[in-house]
DNA sequence: ATGTCTCAGGGACTGAGA
């Protein structure tokens, strides 16, 4: 089983680009972020001809996430179901029938803008209602992945520069502390597990020259419960994606397991 | 140089968000 996430920015701007990577790796499934398009404009045909069948939860021009997988998928969710007020369409869930089924879920968290924006308390807010969501849900679901753009850098070795963006918004101890209490719920982290000294990124900032001098961050990942993590058989970034015409800021980050 | 992108609105460019 073959699994992916995404940060796609923008499908309009990129379904060539998608269309040629799924060719390509064909993952059984995948996860998309900041698709930034409603559902009823997101290009699907294109896709469900290569075979895939489509999850989408999208808004005008921001933000939303997306389900693509090659075996049926079934009790989708949108959002959080927890009642709040919140139009920001950023995670979805759905059950992935393949022999052993199991529960796939994209999450673009908030990026925080800055320290003192009024983004940064959304996205700890934001943080906290995921993390009761995953809580309220895990018996229920068994075997589960959590893939996207969590918008933190776990540890000072997912920074290019930690002196810089140390206490930084995607560095503070507040969302490392939200971001590992996702693992404070049962679920592994792939990458860092399948490589505990590697300092590679899935991010880098447009501007600058991020990529060619490598300053990046390690922002995207993928969570799987006890069971699967045990099955995982490599966990990779895909660099190769981040280059040429019109890419992505962000790397698709792959993940197998038996 | 806040140095690059995408998308929306409105029909060339500006603003927002990342």
């Amino acid at each position: 089983m073959k699994v992916a996430t995404w940060n796609i920015n923008g499908i309009k701007a990129r379904h060539d680009r998608l269309r040629a990577w799924l060719s390509a790796h064909e993952p059984d499934v995948l996860c998309l972020q900041e698709i930034k398009s409603i559902d009823e404009a997101f290009p699907g045909e294109v896709f469900e001809s290569l075979g895939y069948r489509l999850a989408t939860y999208g808004q005008k021009g921001y933000n939303g996430v997306a389900l693509f997988s090659r075996h049926p998928l079934e009790d989708v969710t949108r959002g959080f179901e927890d009642g709040e007020d919140d139009e920001q369409a950023r995670f979805i869930g759905a059950t992935v029938m393949a022999d052993r089924p199991f529960r796939v879920m994209s999450a673009y968290c908030p990026n925080g803008g800055s320290l003192d924006s009024d983004k940064y308390p959304y996205k700890l807010a934001w943080y906290d209602r995921m993390l009761r969501f995953l809580d309220k849900k895990r018996t229920a679901w068994g075997d589960a992945v959590l893939m996207g753009d969590f918008n933190v850098a776990p540890a000072d070795i997912d920074v290019h520069d930690p002196e810089a963006w140390c206490g930084q918004v995607s560095c503070t101890a507040a969302e490392r502390q939200r971001w590992e209490g996702i693992g404070a719920l049962g679920m592994r982290e792939i990458f860092r597990e399948m490589h505990p000294d590697d300092s590679s990124y899935t991010w880098w900032d447009y501007r600058q020259l991020g990529f060619p001098k490598n300053k990046g961050m390690r922002i995207d990942h993928i969570f799987t419960t006890q069971n699967l993590a045990d099955r995982v058989t490599a966990c990779y970034i895909d660099r190769q994606e981040r280059k040429g015409k019109k890419p992505s800021d962000h790397a698709p980050v792959v993940a197998e397991f038996d």
